[in-house]
DNA sequence: ATGTTATATGCTGCATATTGCATATAATAA
DNA sequence: TTATTATATGCAATATGCAGCATATAACAT
């Protein structure tokens, strides 16, 4: 993916696209339990390096299926609200997805990383958790 | 993909990997649309070398989202009955997926094609459509 | 056996995608 | 201003994917 020089891509090739990685697809499990989610959160959570989550972040961005929002240092990144439809229905089969146990591993370590928010923001960079 | 020498690529990642290519969301819209097709009518409607549509069958068929069957010099290809869930969801998400013109001319011919068919079966190569 | 038809696949070259490192940008604070 | 923190991105190296051509396999017919 990443810049899309690519003849005609329409949108639901660029969505498959986008969704043919594993790190994405991860980064979307996590967001569908989570209203949004900062960089750092996600570097905790998956334990990656900074410029791999911006990067894929940014793939899944121009696929429109996330988006951000800036508040001060950090990114809040979530996932676009869709009618039902092709969105939701892939959006249903990864929420659906076979269970890996890598999987369960990012969970656990998001949930702990979103416990280290005040009042419902972010309060502090990666951890390394 | 093609020979998967990938680490360990999961059945829902080989599957979304395999669904990553605009020639075989082609192939499947299709066989939505159809109980099975063989490879020449698969050319025919999508008007493609023989080469390319069978290594995109061979990519879905190990991705588990279609099976074969042969009968005689035919192989009849055929999108496989999953319990709903994973996969279900993502057939959905195909069935309601942007609408292309190019699509369209696919399914177009590929009616054509069936209707060159005897009692049900294949009887003719690729017709070039 | 040979020939014909339908389908599969090995190989190469090219295009694209991903990673890792370094650096750039943006917002805040002192 | 400078410093600090969070995030983004340019670049080069590597990995992967796909198209095209040629050839192989498989089933059938003669």
């Amino acid at each position: 993916m990443q810049h899309i020089t690519y003849e005609t891509l329409n949108k639901s090739e660029e969505i498959f696209r986008a969704l043919a990685d594993r790190t994405r697809i991860r980064i979307i499990r996590l967001l569908l339990h989570s209203s949004d989610a900062c960089v750092s959160e996600l570097m905790d959570a998956l334990r990656l390096p900074q410029y791999s989550i911006s990067r894929h972040l940014s793939i899944l961005r121009h696929a429109g299926l996330v988006d951000e929002r800036r508040e001060g240092i950090w990114k809040y990144y979530y996932l676009v609200a869709k009618p039902p439809g092709f969105t939701e229905h892939l959006m249903e089969a990864i929420r659906s997805g076979i269970n890996e146990k890598l999987l369960e591993t990012d969970l656990d370590l998001f949930a702990r990383r979103l416990g280290l928010r005040v009042d419902g923001k972010c309060v502090v960079g990666s951890e390394g958790l």
